[in-house]
DNA sequence: ACATTCTTATA
DNA sequence: ATAAGAATG
């Protein structure tokens, strides 16, 4: 390439040199700046938490001293806004090419379209790539060129592709640096003084940066991977991979994990080691969730804030910050889900079953919102993922095509004698029910008197009895079903009634007309059962309470629920700005966005599910036939947060019923089976999908 | 060989 | 919960 060009490579979840291809691609081009931009604020309601602040500290660490092994090193700014602060960047080192690789959350999409934008028109080339995924989102398609809604075709087809991942390529040998000077670096700060003795004692678990990764991920393929198959659902024993933290940061590559287990897989297959064989897939299975929830963000983007499928619209969620804060703090009288979540809260750590079990828990048995969950999760743990975590908690929720059945309540109790069949992992976090007999570790509320006894346990005072029986989570679940779909019911009305009177006056009135609706804020529901808390229901999933700060305010949150004062945990601030995208910005996002970078003719068109979605062939032929071009820079994946383009072919929450009758027309034929989880969901009195099953 | 129970997996 | 597959009689 030519010699003459001086880019910035900008880092931001990719925080290695071995294969990043915006960095070798800026190598490639001449003098390179390496930049990080922390600009926190822009996360708005998912400002990171410690421990995950605490990991990305070391890793830029690290990232800066491999950098400086090649010859330059990491210049830093602190920033509210990343895209000015990189026209500051190439305003003082007079770059004139920008290259970075994608991300796939919404709010990095926004901004990196944004950025994109605005560097162009400064006459700034801008270049992006594919660090993250083996696949590009828009380069799996079904049959028809349309996104999978299941992941099991998803992952099928990612795994039969025509052509395999991109191979990992070598860090460079090195690199010509700009002259950093003209550029200085800002202090970063990742902690408070309140958060540094917490964080002291995750470095005796935990190494983040790109080499420790390197490490974790050989340490791994060479030993646990081969019994991953055996040993994956023991809550307690060191055999899944630790290497999730490292992929949130993009310290390790993908494509490389992908790469070294792929290999292994073919030699224990030519050895007919079929255990091992089989470990591989269930070990690429869990990396083909993480590539899927970036494919179900980039499609479906406001999928970490809005259910995907809307049949539990009307669910009546318990909204009480009592369960709310007994999950947290693991007291709620089941010994499995209180040992993961006093794991979670001492190491930010937790097994995927365990993490399962508890959000599970949180969902069927507390009823509780599921975006707190959520957000608990964002905050607490250490490989803290927005796309992962979305997805995990709307299959949990039962609000993804293929979720399990939302009818259907886990059994701590049982589950404990599957993931800790010896009870050595509630022993060890529980250190209050360390000397109960195994026999009655999972269900100490059955234990004779004498054996609790002995054991020192005082149910209902040194360990909680439990917060909700079983049973009546059930009846509970059930009731709370059927007022759902009498809610639905009444809706469906009220729609009916609206577009037969619509046709005359149409906007006046609101589509759906029902107390509820008006009233939702104060609509508390007496209980009922044992629990003394005082339980509100509420018809309508709701925004995350913030937990930390008396300042965060989300435009859904409701005056009468105050729920910051209860919930103080001593967790450092949040800060205020809310990630809202102004309206105009949206606007201009949707309207202007294609055309301008389509007019550049080195740079391949964009993608937008929204393009694709209203012009399904067009934007197909498109995007197949340009993912090749796109690993050499040319593809900035585009999408734009606009109302049009949520989930469209899901049921948006608005349109509720209406727009699901599509959705599942639509992919009635290939997903029979989801179609009848749903139709027993929505069995009393759902004429909707009658209808819709005779018109199919 | 066949029916019945048991086990396991389920994104 | 359920369905498929394995083990059992």
């Amino acid at each position: 390439m030519s010699g003459g060009g001086c880019s910035i490579v900008w880092f931001r979840r990719d925080l290695r040199v071995e294969d990043n291809p915006a960095l070798a691609a800026g190598v490639r081009a001449g003098t390179v700046y390496a930049v990080f931009i922390w600009a926190p604020e822009e996360e708005g309601h998912y400002y990171p938490g410690r421990v995950s602040r605490w990991w990305l500290k070391q890793s830029l660490a690290y990232l800066d001293s491999s950098l400086r092994s090649l010859g330059s090193s990491l210049i830093t700014k602190r920033s509210t806004d990343s895209v000015s602060a990189l026209l500051e960047v190439f305003k003082s080192t007079g770059a004139t090419q920008l290259f970075f690789n994608h991300l796939y959350d919404p709010l990095s999409l926004v901004r990196d379209y944004r950025a994109k934008e605005i560097l162009t028109a400064q006459g700034i080339v801008v270049h992006s790539f594919n660090a993250d995924l083996l696949y590009e989102p828009w380069e799996v398609n079904d049959a028809q060129g349309r996104p999978f809604t299941t992941f099991s075709d998803f992952w099928n087809r990612c795994l039969s592709m025509p052509y395999d991942p991109v191979a990992p390529m070598l860090p460079p040998k090195r690199l010509i640096s700009g002259d950093v000077s003209r550029c200085p670096s800002d202090v970063l700060i990742f902690e408070d003084e309140s958060e540094k003795g917490s964080n002291a004692l995750l470095s005796r678990a935990w190494s983040p940066g790109w080499s420790n990764a390197d490490k974790a991920l050989t340490t791994f393929v060479n030993g646990p991977l081969i019994e991953y198959s055996v040993n994956r659902r023991k809550a307690d024993s060191a055999t899944t991979s630790f290497l999730s933290p490292h992929l949130h940061f993009g310290e390790v590559s993908v494509r490389k994990v992908f790469h070294l287990v792929r290999i292994k897989q073919v030699l224990w297959a030519n050895e007919g080691n079929t255990s091992g064989e089989e470990s591989v897939n269930l070990f690429l299975k869990s990396i083909g969730l993480r590539e899927y929830s970036r494919y179900m963000s980039f499609n479906h983007p406001y999928s970490h804030e809005k259910p995907l499928l809307g049949h539990l619209k009307f669910f009546p969620w318990v909204v009480d910050v009592g369960y709310f804060k007994a999950w947290r703090q693991g007291r709620t009288g089941y010994p499995l889900v209180d040992a993961g979540m006093r794991e979670l809260w001492a190491t930010g750590w937790l097994h995927d079953r365990i993490r399962v079990v508890v959000s599970s828990f949180f969902v069927k048995v507390l009823q509780l919102p599921w975006r707190w969950g959520m957000k608990y999760f964002w905050d607490t743990l250490l490989d803290a993922d927005l796309e992962s975590d979305a997805l995990g908690w709307q299959y949990i929720s039962g609000t993804l095509p293929d979720s399990r059945e939302f009818d259907r309540i886990d059994n701590p109790q049982f589950e404990g004698y599957k993931f800790d069949p010896n009870g050595e992992y509630v022993r060890r976090w529980l250190p209050e029910l360390a000397r109960l007999p195994t026999e009655w570790i999972h269900h100490p509320w059955n234990a004779p008197e004498s054996v609790l006894q002995a054991a020192g346990i005082e149910l209902g005072s040194n360990y909680p009895l439990p917060l909700v029986e079983i049973d009546a989570a059930k009846d509970r679940l059930q009731a709370a079903l059927s007022e759902m779909w009498q809610q639905e019911a009444v809706s469906r009305a009220a729609i009916e009634n609206g577009i037969e009177e619509g046709l005359g006056e149409s906007s006046d009135s609101p589509p759906i007309a029902f107390p509820h609706d008006i009233q939702m804020e104060v609509d508390h529901e007496p209980i009922r059962n044992n629990n003394p808390t005082t339980m509100v229901r509420r018809h309508e999933d709701q925004m995350v309470p913030s937990m930390t700060s008396s300042l965060v305010r989300v435009e859904e949150e409701e005056p009468s629920l105050d729920l910051r004062n209860s919930l103080g945990d001593g967790r450092p601030e949040v800060p205020v700005n809310i990630n809202r995208i102004p309206e105009p910005q949206r606007e201009a996002l949707n309207q202007g966005g294609l055309q301008t970078i389509r007019n550049n003719s080195s740079t391949p068109p964009l993608f937008s599910p929204t393009l694709r979605l209203q012009n399904a062939e067009d934007s197909t032929a498109e995007s197949s036939s340009s993912s090749r071009r796109e690993r050499d820079g040319g593809i900035v994946p585009v999408w734009s947060p606009s109302a049009s383009s949520h989930s469209e072919q899901f049921m948006g929450e608005e349109n509720g019923l209406g727009r699901s009758s599509s959705y599942f027309q639509r992919h009635s034929h290939s997903q029979s089976h989801q179609l009848t989880n749903w139709r027993r969901l929505s069995q009393t009195g759902t004429r909707s999908w009658e209808v819709e099953k005779a018109a199919t």
